[in-house]
DNA sequence: CAAAAATAGTTAATATTATTAACTATTAAT
DNA sequence: ATTAATAGTTAATAATATTAACTATTTTTG
């Protein structure tokens, strides 16, 4: 019998709300002929201050592949693909950076701008409904929180593998 | 130029969170030959009081297919692969429910069972480690907000859809 | 009560999302 | 100058998911 727990009933919720953030995301992309993956990449692309990869670091240039890679936690060759559709549709553009050679940079067509613009109406409308309710000072902290937990889980790598070896341990 | 708002923030958090946690769950249980959605439905299955569908509501017979589906938001074909899966590793098997002849109840075997409590020590030892430096008042302040965002999106469905419009008129 | 509707589960075909491994090209480090 | 590392791509494949059509039951309702 698996005990009631605070901590373990916190993450469950993380999961089970991301879960349906995400179903509603992607119906409303859908309507666009967007998958909720290629969506974040233009919201990356524009810069979208409030996504956690920009307040983890600041960049001036327009982002590369690699980067993406990063902030959504996939792999390159998982952008490649993601990025070839957005490109045949017309939204994203690439150029080749002038210092080095080896990176490409990506930036919005005209029309991926009208695209992130013709979703923000929808898309804040469930952010705000979601979080109305509580007051500016609730927010705020439930926020830190959140970012608290990520950044132990960023930062903290080697702590993590020691929980993983509990497990192997067990193996022998 | 899209603004900065607590409220995004907030949501952009917890798809990020919720990514991550799910990669370092993936880790772990990748070592045991399962993948996270099979290792949900054991936790399912072993009844954890900690899970978002139990406080939700009350089950006093064992698991079926379709409720598994409901909790994890996925369609019940879905579910149906995820289980042969885990009865071809032996991990939980099926009866038919005497009453009612269209269903079939899932209960973890033996093997089930042991195998949850093997995965337990690294699981909490990730889920205490993520939320230490809290307090109590704290950890429940944040359970709570999720829980109520968790309930927003499951009890106003007609809202939500409301905000799909404004996509949908947009288009016009 | 009989027909229609709903529920539970499955199967087959397919789409999406992702991974790994091997590769090229370029740049940085020793 | 050779070796490492970085950026991106390609090909093969795995995992995860969906839709649509189907069977078998049970429930509803006219």
């Amino acid at each position: 019998m698996i005990e009631k727990s605070i901590e373990e009933s916190i993450v469950m919720s993380i999961f089970d709300l991301a879960n349906q953030l995400k179903k509603i995301g992607d119906d409303v992309y859908q309507k666009v002929g967007l998958t909720t993956q290629q969506w974040l990449i233009l919201l990356h692309l524009a810069n979208n201050p409030n996504l956690p990869f920009f307040k983890r670091e600041k960049h001036d240039k327009a982002l590369m592949a690699s980067e993406l890679a990063d902030s959504l936690n996939v792999t390159r060759a998982n952008i490649t693909n993601l990025i070839s559709v957005l490109l045949d549709k017309g939204l994203i553009k690439q150029y080749e950076d002038e210092l080095d050679r080896r990176k490409k940079r990506l930036i919005l067509t005209k029309e991926g701008i009208a695209l992130v613009n013709r979703t923000q109406p929808s898309r804040l409308g469930v952010i705000k409904y979601l979080t109305e309710g509580f007051n500016e000072e609730e927010k705020k902290t439930f926020l830190l929180f959140l970012e608290a937990c990520m950044s132990k889980l960023i930062n903290e790598d080697e702590k993590l593998k020691s929980f993983h070896k509990l497990l192997v341990d067990a193996e022998d």
